[in-house]
DNA sequence: TGTCCGCGGGTGT
DNA sequence: ACACCCGCGGACA
């Protein structure tokens, strides 16, 4: 992938704005979103969206798992990744609570 | 439960 | 402009 724009389309920015609003914790599917800017049946494009984010650390793109409850994918399939930040998140919710 | 097709948009050629 | 790709979803076998 060469985007040397770097440039995201508008479908891209509205896909990494609802997955930027998921709270803490929360996990919404790729249709959830794909429905949320207007387009239900574009899931994939919103999971190929999220793949290509250029701010992972402020697009919880872990947190967008599949309709079925299946985390989906992350890195090809490797959903441990998915399954370790989510189970962080929790922590992190429960940091939260502490304080 | 496993496989196939369709849908929508991106990127490369 | 065309073809292939993708971290899906739903239907069908």
């Amino acid at each position: 992938m060469k985007t040397k724009k770097s440039k995201l389309t508008k479908f891209q920015w509205q896909v990494l704005k609802e997955a930027a609003k998921i709270p803490l914790g929360q996990t919404r599917s790729y249709k959830w979103i794909a429905k949320k800017i207007g387009l239900p049946k574009s899931a994939r494009a919103v999971g190929q969206a999220l793949k290509i984010n250029p701010y992972p650390l402020i697009i919880p793109c872990h947190r967008v798992i599949k309709e079925n409850g299946a985390l989906g994918g992350y890195m090809g399939k490797n959903t441990t990744r998915k399954e370790k930040l989510l189970n962080l998140e929790k922590e992190i919710q429960n940091n939260f609570r502490k304080i």
